[in-house]
DNA sequence: ATTCCCTTCCAG
DNA sequence: CTGGAAGGGAAT
């Protein structure tokens, strides 16, 4: 734990995206999309210091730096983030000189570490449930290219989908506990995905804000037409990922390996496919940098401003300041 | 090193 | 109170 997260700098792709400059107009839909910047004016999520740095961002912020508590292994956290929402990735309530909200000082005492929970903003949460949607594990670089698309740490990274692995496994379980010796691949619907009550996302009910059905989905969701493909190219230049990682997934090996088998077929079909071709990825036609622009500008369709930038933090975007 | 699993405990 | 990020332990 100490050492724990690797987090080695692998930002350099985005220098190339920088260098394009892009800048984009753009017109939330209704010009509200999350308009709910309501309060706090810079919220802000932990992550490493190793990646901390380069990742300018906003770094206007940085207003009071959190002061996280003796916490050992969150020393490695920082707080920064791009605003994204109502949903903004704040994290814990300063401790408010003052009145320190009694902050279980015995548990403190006892040696207890006092926890942060970060809470990750709306477009972290929808690269992250996007590429969990078609891959349950990621490898070492994976990971860490994936948590430089957001600002978050490798840890958060790893963490997130351990966490979103036992959700999902939970969720089955609850939903064919009875596994009628049907060996085929259980069809989940685990509609954890966008289920974020904190955040708009929320397809459970139909209530999609920013990202609803915007069509140009294919009606076969959930099943490996462009999945499969997709991610078999995709190369797992890791390591072991196929061999050990989801070889030991005895719960339902199935399920989950299946690079593309998702969780929630039906139940998830609201997704953003910018291009569905070889990679629907966000973070993917991020990497290949090539033709990210017109990623950029598809997604300033159905993103609002904040999270133009939270996605895509190294492009200088032409925003209107619509805050309240 | 990773994973699963359970637990802790904060944020909403 | 709940959901979920993170801590920690055991197994691999």
């Amino acid at each position: 734990m100490s050492t724990g997260e690797g987090d080695v700098s692998t930002k350099t792709r985005f220098n190339a995206l920088a260098r394009l400059n892009i800048k984009l107009a753009l017109c939330p839909p209704g010009s509200k999309a999350p308009s709910s910047r309501d309060s706090s004016p810079m919220p802000e999520i932990y992550r490493p210091e190793e990646n901390y740095a380069s990742l300018q961002m906003s770094s206007a912020e940085t207003p009071h730096a959190e002061t996280i508590s003796p916490l050992p292994s969150s020393m490695d956290l920082l707080v920064q983030d791009s605003p994204d929402s109502s949903t903004s990735p704040r994290v814990k309530p300063p401790p408010t000189s003052g009145e320190e909200r009694t902050v279980r000082k015995e548990d403190m005492a006892q040696g207890k570490k006092q926890k942060i929970r970060t809470v990750f903003s709306q477009t972290q949460l929808y690269v992250l449930n996007d590429r969990f949607q078609r891959q349950k594990y990621l490898n070492l670089q994976q990971m860490q290219e994936l948590s430089n698309i957001r600002n978050l740490s490798y840890k958060q990274v790893k963490t997130w989908f351990q966490n979103q692995r036992m959700k999902c496994k939970r969720w089955q379980k609850n939903h064919w506990p009875k596994e009628s010796k049907s060996n085929s691949t259980p069809t989940a619907e685990y509609p954890g995905f966008y289920s974020y009550h904190q955040g708009y996302l929320r397809n459970t009910s139909g209530n999609l804000p920013i990202w609803s059905n915007q069509t140009r989905n294919n009606p076969n969701w959930g099943n490996q037409t462009w999945n499969s493909q997709s991610w078999s190219n995709h190369s797992w230049n890791g390591q072991s990922w196929s061999n050990h990682s989801w070889a030991s997934q005895t719960w339902c090996p199935q399920a989950w390996n299946n690079q593309l088998q998702n969780c929630g077929e039906e139940s998830l079909q609201p997704q953003i496919q910018f291009q569905q071709n070889s990679t629907s990825d966000l973070e993917s036609i991020l990497e290949t940098s090539g033709e990210s622009h017109s990623v950029i500008q598809q997604s300033a369709k159905y993103f609002s401003t904040q999270q133009i930038m939270d996605l895509f933090p190294n492009y200088s975007v032409n925003i209107q300041p619509e805050d309240v």
